[in-house]
DNA sequence: CTACCAAAACTGACCGGTCAGTTCAAATAG
DNA sequence: CTATTTGAACTGACCGGTCAGTTTTGGTAG
C-alpha cells in the first residue's frame, strides 16, 4: 500500500523528476492542441511512453496535473524575464521583456493557448492558481512598466497596472495570432505591433 | 425514417427560430463557463427547457450546434458594429466602434470567453469556421483602421490590417480582464487603454 | 564485489459511471 | 395535414480513478 503521498518536491528521487518532464512536455503539447477536457490520462501518458498509474503516482488527479503544468509553464516563463539584462533606458528593457515573452510563446504554442483559454474562465476548475499566476507576470512587467512611468511623461489617466495588464493580454494575442494567422509575420513586427501600446501609453 | 434534413435557414417555421434562440442562450452560458467538451448535450437541453431530441432535429450533432453558435454570436457583434453611426473623425469612429465591443463583451461574457478559448486552437474542432469570422471582425475593424490612417499621420511601418488584428486581440482581453479581474474598472477605463494602441499608432 | 533488502517508482488490467448519438411512438402546434 | 417537439429507452464507446503486483534504486552488510 504504502500511500502515495506525493513526492515532496524538494526531493529529487532521480527517477522522478524524468517522468515529470515527459509528462509536462506531452500534456502541454496535447492539452494546448485539444482543451484539458478532450485530451484523456490515458493518451498523455502513452504519449510521455508511461503508464496511467504513474500519472497517479506523481500528481493525486488529471486536475491537479493540469495545475502542476500551469504553474511549471508560468515559472519558466516567469524565470526568462526577471533574467534578463538590464537595459539603458527602462522603455528598451520593455522591449526586451515582450520580445522575450514572443519568444516563449513560439517556443511554446500550446502553452500560449492552454494559458488563454483559461485565464479569464470562471467558474474554472484553475481559476485560483490562474489568478495567482497572472498577479505574477502582472508584478513582472508592471515593474517595468512602472520605471517607464518614471523616465517618461506618460497618460497619468491611466495605471501602470492596467497598462500591465493591457500588455500582458495583447502579447498573448498577438503572439498567438501571429503563430496560426500570420506565420509570414517576423518576430520584429510582432514586437513593433506590442509596442505600439507602451507608444500610446507615452505622452 | 423522413431524414430530418435541418430546416433550411432561409425558411423560419414559426416555432423552430425560438427553439433555437433558447439553445443559443443556454449553450452559450453553459460553454463559456465550463468549455464545450465539458458541457453535455441533456444539460444544454434541460438548461434551455427543450428535449434532447429537439436538439438533434435543429442541429445534427453537438459540434455542428456550437459551429451554428459561434456565427451566431459573431453576427450578432458585426450587425452592432457596421450599424453604428459615423462619427465626424475617424479615430471618434474607431473609438466608437471599440466602446460597442467593449458593450457587447460584458453583455456576453460567456461568449467572449467561447471565442478566446477557441479562436486559437490548432488542429480545433472548429478552426475553419472561426477563421471566417475572425476574418470579418477584422475586416470590419480593418475598414475603420484604414479610414484613420487616411486622416491622420500613422506609423508607416506598421500595416493597417495588423493594427486591426491587434485591436481585436486586444479588445478581447481586456475586456474579459475588466469582467473577471477587475470589476470595478469602468467602461471608460477600459475603452482609454484599448485606446491607447490607437494612440500608439499614430505620429 | 556481491548478496540482500526496503522503499520508491511504476505498471496495466479492471471497474463503475458517463455521455454522444440514435430511435421512435405519441403529443402538439400552425 | 404537416412540421415540430417530446420523452424515454437504449447502445456502445470511452474515461477517470484504483490497486495488487512488479521492477528499479540506492544503500548496507558480509
Amino acid at each position: 500500500m504504502s500511500e502515495p503521498a506525493h513526492p515532496a518536491q524538494s526531493r529529487r528521487p532521480a527517477r522522478t523528476n524524468a517522468t515529470r518532464q515527459k509528462l509536462f512536455d506531452a500534456s502541454m503539447l496535447l492539452i494546448g492542441e485539444r482543451g484539458p477536457a478532450s485530451v484523456t490520462v490515458d493518451e498523455i501518458a502513452a504519449a510521455a511512453g508511461v503508464s496511467k498509474g504513474t500519472v497517479y503516482y506523481n500528481f493525486g488527479s488529471k486536475s491537479e496535473m493540469i495545475a502542476a503544468l500551469l504553474e511549471h509553464g508560468v515559472e519558466m516563463l516567469e524565470s526568462r524575464l526577471v533574467s534578463l539584462s538590464p537595459a539603458a533606458k527602462a522603455v528598451d528593457d520593455l522591449q526586451e521583456m515582450l520580445g522575450a515573452m514572443l519568444d516563449f510563446f513560439a517556443e511554446y504554442p500550446s502553452f500560449a493557448q492552454l494559458l488563454v483559454s483559461e485565464m479569464w474562465r470562471t467558474p474554472g476548475e484553475w481559476h485560483e492558481t490562474l489568478t495567482l499566476l497572472r498577479e505574477r507576470l502582472v508584478g513582472v512587467i508592471g515593474g517595468a512598466v512602472e520605471r517607464v512611468a518614471q523616465e517618461n511623461q506618460v497618460d497619468t489617466e491611466i495605471t501602470p497596472a492596467s497598462v500591465a495588464g493591457a500588455i500582458l493580454g495583447a502579447t498573448f494575442v498577438i503572439g498567438l495570432d501571429r503563430l496560426v494567422f500570420h506565420p509570414d509575420r517576423s518576430r520584429e513586427q510582432a514586437l513593433a505591433v506590442v509596442m505600439t501600446v507602451i507608444r500610446g501609453y507615452l505622452r
